[in-house]
DNA sequence: GAAAGTTGTGCAAACGTTTGCACTGCGAAC
DNA sequence: GTTCGCAGTGCAAACGTTTGCACAACTTTC
């Protein structure tokens, strides 16, 4: 019993031919009833379990779908997992998931892996491969589905978050609460997202009057640690020139800059202002709970998985831009008077 | 051009074999580097992709590791996860990950998947299902890991934080500070890292000559909202006899937990201590920063899969037990003066 | 009582690989 | 001019399924 019992295993016990076995599990009408019950236990008592790989191969489709997403430890990927996750098993199809630790070779070097198990499509979640590289990128028969990224071509559709709409409407909820000097965290630099985002709080500024003010966009990643230098950058900041209120690049780096303020004795929201992205669930937790805008991370899944589907099925599929709303909470409030009486 | 190109696909187009070209692409030393290189070439133009199905169905064995998790949303699941990734990465397996939505039925079902798609072992995170059901898990002849779950048997091994250890750690380091009165949020009920925790809480205590009050374990899941009721508990609780430090089951309900005394105007530390457990990223940014006893989640998973790997090389395994350190930040202090004044 | 239909089962091919073995040339050794 | 060795390549079987087709044994119909 060293080996893992196949269908023939079940035949030569049962008495009957390996077909026999396959339609009885499979559940075909043209098997006695009696045959099934009896093959089926059989089944059971050996333990068996079907290979799927011979049936992929037989079959030439699998009921699998390709996941990529740089980490598995971004609690924004993580949502979109659950999203993904939800919709697929819903529809029959299980989830091979690979994880490109953030580096475009591997990315691409997943992508082949995953054709390679024959997958019936691919998810691809913050594609970190550079749009330029983009005739570059392997050409595969299945359709091929990118979350918040973008590099068009046949067979490929996209599941975008509105970056541009989310970074206006943080910097305008900011502006219409009467701050003048908002600056922005930013993101990845190659980001798609990032440069979205920042491209939408340009317009929000530009759209109320205000100079764009390339020094005050500071360099991040979407880390902790990126919040914490902000706001010691911040510090550094002559008084009368300094923003009176951030908007971050993304829930996490806003947190980190959250708790750098509370350990150096910055106020928020008295002191400094700050809008998050994301809308993560530690945004409902934080102190004070952090006003953010909403990305629909799980509907994102969701949404990959039907479009998908819907290409396998050679349904026209159109890309999809999902809105989220700004979620007012407590790291809001008016600029402080010497700020208001310097215009 | 409608299927993937395979390596007969090649053959034709160089004038070789189907077995030449499997050979060269393998790097055989018996092929002559010039037809070496024109099949590379051909591989190349034409996309090729190799089917792992049917290389798997014919070697017997496949370069993949099945992993299956509960939810890949909690953070103490994904940094186990890249302990896991890396470990398996720099070994050369892939992983097949899978997710069980915390429903036993389905993590059974997801074992029988993965397995039926020849991984090579399984590693199951922080399995649901019972203890007692132990016998009725469905037995295959690859080794498999459990990470914070006991199901004894053969070809089964475990890797597990010591959470009885961390329990007595959390609740001796309150004791120390003064605190006489010592409650305990817990986790699943099922869960075994749950009863471990509680275990080591009431040694923790009996050895400190107190008795241990079972109406001050307040039952709880692991989430923010299970720290938030147990705070309204407490408030709920005469002030005399109200426990001046709460040891909570992991740092997500911990910052619930903090959240909520924030909302509600109960300062921490000084109203009421609080130790987390998991040393979660956000244990770090918390406000103020949470004190807390770590688990070595990267290095569980970085263990699973050299036990894994041990075992499949047939190497001895026995299991392994990490022991995570308290570690000192700001969600306490010693209590109240009324408090010891009630001694 | 023969033809036709129905019901249940088996045969064999196919999927894309890998691999043991056999084969073909060719140069070297006797 | 046989024999041997060797480098390079091809043949065919095997892995565990699924599935079109054929077949056997009954039952029904005329």
């Amino acid at each position: 019993m060293t080996h893992r019992p196949s269908i023939k295993d079940i035949a030569r016990v049962a008495g009957v031919s390996p077909s026999t076995v396959s339609r009885a599990l499979a559940g075909s009408p043209r098997i006695s009833e009696q045959t099934r019950q009896r093959i089926q236990t059989i089944a059971q008592e050996l333990n068996y379990t079907p290979s799927l790989a011979a049936r992929t191969l037989v079959t030439g489709a699998s009921p699998m779908l390709g996941v990529i997403a740089p980490s598995l430890a971004d609690p924004y990927v993580a949502a979109v997992m659950q999203g993904v996750e939800a919709a697929s098993h819903d529809r029959g199809f299980q989830r091979l998931v690979a994880s490109s630790q953030g580096d475009p070779e591997q990315e691409v070097a997943m992508m082949q892996l995953l054709v390679g198990h024959d997958v019936a499509g691919l998810i691809i979640i913050s594609s970190r491969i550079p749009p330029e590289h983009g005739a570059g990128l392997p050409r595969f028969d299945i359709p091929v589905v990118f979350i918040n990224a973008f590099h068009p071509g046949e067979g490929i559709y996209h599941v975008m978050t509105d970056n541009e709409h989310g970074g206006w409407l943080a910097t305008t909820h900011l502006l219409e609460r009467g701050h003048t000097r908002v600056a922005y965290l930013g993101g990845p630099q190659q980001g798609r997202s990032h440069t979205a985002r920042l491209a939408g709080y340009r317009r929000a500024l530009e759209e109320a009057g205000y100079a764009y003010q390339p020094s005050w966009v500071v360099p991040g990643d979407g880390t902790p640690q990126a919040g914490r230098k902000a706001l010691r950058w911040w510090l550094r900041q002559p008084e009368s020139q300094r923003p009176t209120a951030f908007f971050c690049y993304n829930d996490l780096s806003a947190l980190g800059l959250l708790s750098e303020a509370y350990q150096q004795g910055v106020a928020i929201p008295e002191d400094l202002s700050v809008v998050g992205f994301d809308n993560a669930p530690l945004a409902e937790i934080s102190i004070p709970p952090l006003t953010t805008v909403e990305q629909k991370a799980r509907e994102l899944g969701r949404q990959a998985v039907a479009s998908l589907l819907a290409a396998l099925a050679s349904k026209p599929v159109t890309d999809v831009i999902l809105r989220g709303e700004l979620i007012p909470r407590a790291t809001v409030a008016a600029p402080r008077v010497s700020v208001i009486r310097d215009q």
